[in-house]
DNA sequence: AGCACGCCGACT
DNA sequence: GTCGGCGTGCTC
């Protein structure tokens, strides 16, 4: 008789736990199945033996094994339970987030083999095509020169796959198992002491250990995620190194590459099809990619050999998902480093609270790279600017445009740094008080003036510019602040014969568009660049002279206790943008609060100082990262609907002692398209009664959301990086 | 979340 | 007579 085996599966459906169903073989822990699910056909995970208890009749059967590849490895299965647990998210969704694509769907996917290709014997005593089929004959003779793989074939020839699988087929060609110990690593600069110093200390400790990289911008943090990598790949041993959203670019992909020609490398960015990303993924994880570098997404990578775990510019916010299973990628890194047993290292010119926290209660060990790397590249100069009486045009002093039209006047490149984008070019009316605020949220809308529309930048709504006050039949409407395309008009009348160039989402957001600006900036076809937070990032311009910050003082004073944190953080980057090469540049701060501590830190270039100072702050605001948080949030078409699903949650359970929960109130942005939002809080002073609660607290809130019915929606944020 | 079933209004 | 509106209830 056949066999009955009962397996646990994990299904991408919003219910908690995990579904039964029976098997003819007892599959084991990763297999992926396809199985029927009410009238669906789902794709899900086996995560391990079924219970055994309860009636067979009522269990429907595995479909079919998807075995096109061998079941997930047992870390990876233990990160997603991990996952689960903390984030209190259903293992199934869980699952389907860490999963490429690709896997998602209950179909077979075909891999393609991604090795190299190099002669065989046969091929080697073969004549090479004739001279006159070029392509094909320039691809014969490299691969006489060594193995190559697909991707450097196709640049010698476009029909490259296609002739790769006729001479396979032939038996010309063979396949070459990839082993990147010994293969060839370029020479990298010389070492600064304080680099070889963090290197040295790094290799000296077995086993996991956790390493704040602290360094200026321009200090050769790169540089030390190489060695190190260099180091894991002489062990036979893979690296994941994670970067955010914005710096994951192909400059930085060439210099991995260029420093490690031989070694293959898997990157997963969001230019890949579904197809091209299972590829890069099943190459990490049957250990053929040495190097595994990517966004958040990239730290469900399975790795067969992980050897380190880098996390570049470590207090990024786009670490943290913010919808779906909230994760964040920088402290899963940390988790899976632990769990592998190897070191990690989280680089910052500007670390986030919660990593400089760990340090100082001795978790994670600081190294310092104080110095630039060019010995004759110095900090640049802040001056603060008191802008309280002063006249502004278009929001700039005088003394920030005679700066901007004096490096001109030297051919140097400067930046206007606007601290928010679009911020606030929002039309008001000076007569009763009128301003464009978006019908759909609590947002205003933002006036573009080349579109000649209003735009809301927090649900995407558009609306015509008005002629008159709608209010008071005003015709007088003006703008108000100073938006990056204001200021970009008035730069070309305030200096005369500058050539501006604005960067932002908007000018951005096509394919190529990167390329140009780099080629303009680098061309020296720009005088004054204009821009937001994307220009704070790693982007590799020359030699800026001046910076210009027009309105800092957005995050001065907030309703999100993180603002003052986020604005260090990036005036310092933007400071770092700042005198690179050989000359010390100048930033220059326009400010109505000159008196605010966090200038006097960012002149004394006194980052850890500041941060010193904000973690008391939050200590004795019992904030985190002091303490813990998590937020349940609520929104409905009407906030009644919200709230009284909060409060009947929050009443369903008393807390425990050392938690609380706090609310219903207004979610920061209250309206968003259409929608009305309110959270609760829970915190607590330690992590683990928090998550009891949180457990605890499941069944009251999916009891509550079903009473509430489906208008309402709930999700539970923990560490939220966002109010 | 899907996707069924189910019970009432205006159409080829 | 039926096509289809979206309310509600279930999914191993």
């Amino acid at each position: 008789m056949s066999n009955e085996w009962r397996v646990e599966v994990a299904l991408d459906v919003p219910l908690p736990g995990t579904f039964t169903y029976l098997a003819d073989s007892p599959l084991p822990a990763g297999t992926r199945v396809a199985v029927p699910f009410g009238s669906r056909r789902l794709a899900g995970v086996v995560l391990g033996p079924g219970a055994q208890e309860g009636d067979a009749d009522k269990l429907k059967r595995v479909d079919a094994v998807l075995d096109e590849l061998p079941p997930l490895p047992s870390d990876w299965l233990e990160l997603v339970r991990f996952v689960a647990g903390y984030y209190h998210a259903p293992i199934g969704q869980v699952v389907a987030t860490a999963l490429p694509t690709a896997l998602r769907d209950a179909a077979p996917v075909r891999l393609a083999d991604a090795r190299p290709w190099r002669l065989s014997a046969a091929g080697s005593l073969a004549e090479p095509p004739a001279a006159r089929a070029k392509a094909q004959r320039a691809l014969w003779l490299a691969l006489v020169e060594g193995p190559l793989t697909r991707e450097a074939a196709r640049a010698l020839a476009g029909q490259a796959s296609r002739l790769l699988a006729d001479w396979e087929a032939a038996g010309w060609l063979e396949r070459v198992d990839v082993d990147w110990r010994g293969a060839p690593v370029a020479a990298g600069p010389e070492l600064t002491a304080a680099q070889a110093d963090a290197l040295a200390q790094i290799g000296a400790r077995e086993g996991f250990s956790a390493w704040l990289l602290f360094g200026v911008t321009g200090s050769g943090k790169t540089e030390v995620y190489l060695r190190l990598i260099e180091k894991t790949l002489a062990e036979g041993r893979q690296a994941l190194v994670l970067i955010p959203e914005i710096n994951l670019t192909p400059q930085l992909l060439s210099r991995f590459a260029a420093r490690f020609p031989a070694t293959p490398l898997a990157a997963l960015h969001s230019g890949l099809s579904d197809g091209e990303r299972l590829s890069a993924w099943a190459d990490a994880w049957r250990g053929r990619a040495g190097i595994v570098i990517g966004t958040r997404l990239a730290v469900f990578t399975p790795l067969a050999r992980l050897g380190i775990v880098i996390v570049d510019e470590e207090h990024d916010g786009s670490f943290k998902q913010q919808d779906g299973v909230r994760y964040h990628a920088r402290d899963l890194a940390v988790w899976r480093a632990h769990r592998a047993g190897v070191p990690v290292v989280l680089g910052s010119a500007t670390p986030s609270l919660e990593t400089l926290y760990k340090v100082e209660s001795g978790r994670y060990r600081l190294l310092r790279l104080a110095e630039r790397a060019h010995a004759s590249a110095r900090l640049p100069a802040v001056r603060v600017l008191d802008v309280r009486r002063q006249k502004l045009a278009e929001g700039l002093s005088e003394a920030a445009v005679e700066t901007l039209r004096a490096a001109k006047r030297r051919g140097e490149l400067s930046l206007v740094f606007i601290n928010r984008r679009g911020f606030s070019p929002v039309i008001a009316c000076g007569d009763c008080g009128w301003s464009s605020g978006c019908r759909h949220c609590h947002a205003k809308m933002v006036l573009h003036l080349k579109e000649r529309r209003l735009r809301c930048h927090h649900c995407g709504a558009i609306e015509p510019v008005p002629h008159a006050c709608p209010d008071c039949g005003n015709v007088d409407l003006s703008p108000v602040g100073h938006g990056t395309q204001r200021i970009e008009d008035a730069l070309a009348r305030l200096v005369p014969g500058a050539r501006v160039l604005r960067i932002d989402r908007d000018s951005t957001g096509r394919k190529d568009a990167w390329d140009a600006i780099y080629r303009r900036v680098h061309g020296g076809e720009v005088d004054i660049l204009v821009g937001t937070q994307m220009l704070a990032k790693g982007h590799d311009f020359p030699a800026l002279s001046r910076v210009i910050v027009v309105n800092a003082d957005a995050g001065l004073y907030s309703a999100d206790y993180r603002a003052t944190e986020r604005l260090f953080a990036v005036l310092t980057q933007v400071a770092g943008r700042a005198g690179r090469a050989d000359s010390p540049g100048e930033v220059l701060v326009q400010t109505q609060w000159p008196d605010h501590p966090l200038f006097a830190a960012l002149i004394a270039h006194d980052t850890l100082g500041y941060a010193k100072t904000l973690l008391a702050e939050r200590g004795s605001a019992a904030l985190p990262p002091i303490t813990c948080q998590a937020i349940l949030r609520a929104d409905a078409p009407d906030i009644v609907d919200a709230n009284a699903f909060l409060e009947a949650v929050r009443d369903a359970l008393v807390p425990p002692r050392g938690v609380s929960v706090l609310g219903p109130v207004p979610a920061l942005m209250a309206r968003l398209a259409g929608r009305e939002r309110a959270q609760l809080i829970v915190e607590a002073p330690q992590r683990a009664p928090l998550h009891a609660f949180l457990d605890a607290w499941r069944p009251d809130l999916e009891a509550a959301a079903r009473r509430a019915g489906r208008a309402l929606r709930w999700s539970l944020d923990v560490d939220p990086q966002e109010l």
